[in-house]
DNA sequence: TATTCGTATTGACATGGATCAAGTTCAGGG
DNA sequence: CCCTGAACTTGATCCATGTCAATACGAATA
């Protein structure tokens, strides 16, 4: 039984009636109606700011809100939970996993800092997943009308938004494609250092049985291949911690795994 | 070596210069410049105009063309063309898909009638992956500049927009999560039946290759499942025909592979 | 510093589905 | 109506990865 589980809310089901779909959890909850300065943020470049205008940027402050920070295993939205908000990752980190009928957890996405996610309840309007914080983390709320409503006025939003979506998909659409387990691995850690910037000495987050989970491998096969890629010479590994050697190594095996991501320019490696 | 690249195009790079993403290529290429009715055509209610007024419908008939019919084999756009235009499917069916490095295709997913493809490659800026048609086709072509400027205009466009590429977020996420062999065919045949809305009596566009590519499986367990599948009394199959008998039993099997599809009430099975 | 418990590693074995190799059927063209 | 090649099916075998079972490690706690 997951640890996650402890907390005693039932529902997997649509639910009306929540406000900004997270007055069901408690303490975790209340938002503080401060506006968030984007123009400050250290993320700026990276989230959904990116390509607008300054004053663009003041309107879409306006309607962000940011949530009180969040415990390491606390809970963000739950699967069936209704949608109301897509979220931005500040600090910290999240994974978003669903519960298939065995009550298996599958992890569906991992989500860093300057990333969003909840484009995908947008369709079905309710959270086909649920998001639970990997480590302490604070979170950007964007009431989804709202935003909606401020991307009809504002264009480079909203082709922010068409953007970000694309991009999830092409993620999506690539983790479906049929790969080795060495080259989902080695893919995984490249994009890990990407979007970190972490360049070349990795943190992993996640426990290995989330990393496992994500890329359809069993724990024991994730951390045999840790094992292999340090023989090897691609890396050297310690837990938690990754100093990735060979990057082009890594790159021939897990290349066509990794999406690149052409519109993020940090200084680690190229 | 597949039998559709018989025809001469080089380039698997981001060209620019190509005029609505199809000067390109050839005879296929010429457009009607004819408007479309969409009121008139007999999927309004499941491509894009889905829940615009007839005002908004009719804004958004002066952006759509519909090419010239696609022959059985003829490509829409390929790996590297540059992204100018959302498609539409009239009549016919497609596939995407794309090459890995060993030059082995691997099938992205089915386009039938009603249904769009192309926002995958909207924020690439290039398609990144190949579309061919499984069988005579006509499409409509919606040039993506024109259509987000309208989205910017018409408040239930850009909204239609947003919850289908949400929808295919889901899609994707779901067929990147791990199923066995049996789950994903079974899903499969039931997505199938509600796309098409053919009810039990399936036709198959798709070769069993094709169709083994997008599940991840070898041609020969798709035949073998189908065979086991007969044999259990699931479903009856011959070549393209399959006949769904049981279909509380392949529910049972693929349910938690297909998605279900909430915004179309067809009149196939329930 | 010892204790503990979750997380990670390592080994032995099992198996679903891939691969290789024949057949078989069918649709389309002469 | 037969021929031909592609699509499909069926059988035999193999292997990558999963599963089961110890064991080891390390961070948190006392």
């Amino acid at each position: 039984m997951p640890s996650h589980l402890t907390d005693n809310r039932p529902a997997l089901r649509p639910e009306m009636g929540e406000s900004l779909g997270m007055q069901g959890s408690r303490k975790v909850v209340n938002i503080t109606r401060l506006r968030q300065a984007c123009r400050s943020c250290s993320l700026v470049e990276l989230c959904l700011p990116m390509g607008l205008t300054s004053d663009d940027i003041q309107q879409l402050e306006s309607i962000v809100q940011v949530k009180t920070p969040l415990e390491k295993g606390a809970h963000l939205f739950r699967e069936g939970d209704s949608f109301q908000a897509i979220f931005a990752v500040r600090t910290g980190a999240l994974k978003t996993y669903s519960l298939d009928a065995d009550g298996r957890e599958h992890v569906l996405g991992f989500h860093l800092p300057g990333e969003l996610l909840g484009f995908d309840a947008i369709y079905p309007r309710y959270n086909r997943c649920s998001a639970m914080t990997l480590a302490d983390a604070s979170v950007c709320v964007l009431p989804f009308n709202q935003l909606a409503d401020l991307a009809q006025k504002v264009a480079g939003l909203q082709a922010t938004i068409l953007r970000l979506m694309s991009k999830n998909l092409s993620i999506s659409v690539n983790l479906a494609t049929d790969h080795t387990a060495e080259e989902r691995l080695a893919g995984f850690l490249l994009s890990i250092a990407q979007r970190t910037g972490e360049g070349t000495e990795l943190r992993l987050v996640m426990p290995r049985r989330d990393i496992a989970s994500y890329l359809r491998l069993a724990t024991e096969t994730v951390s045999r291949l840790l094992a292999r890629f340090q023989q090897e010479g691609l890396l050297e590994v310690h837990r938690k911690r990754v100093r990735l050697i060979d990057l082009d190594g890594l790159r021939e095996l897990g290349g066509s795994f990794e999406i690149v991501d052409r519109t993020r320019q940090r200084t680690g490696y190229q």
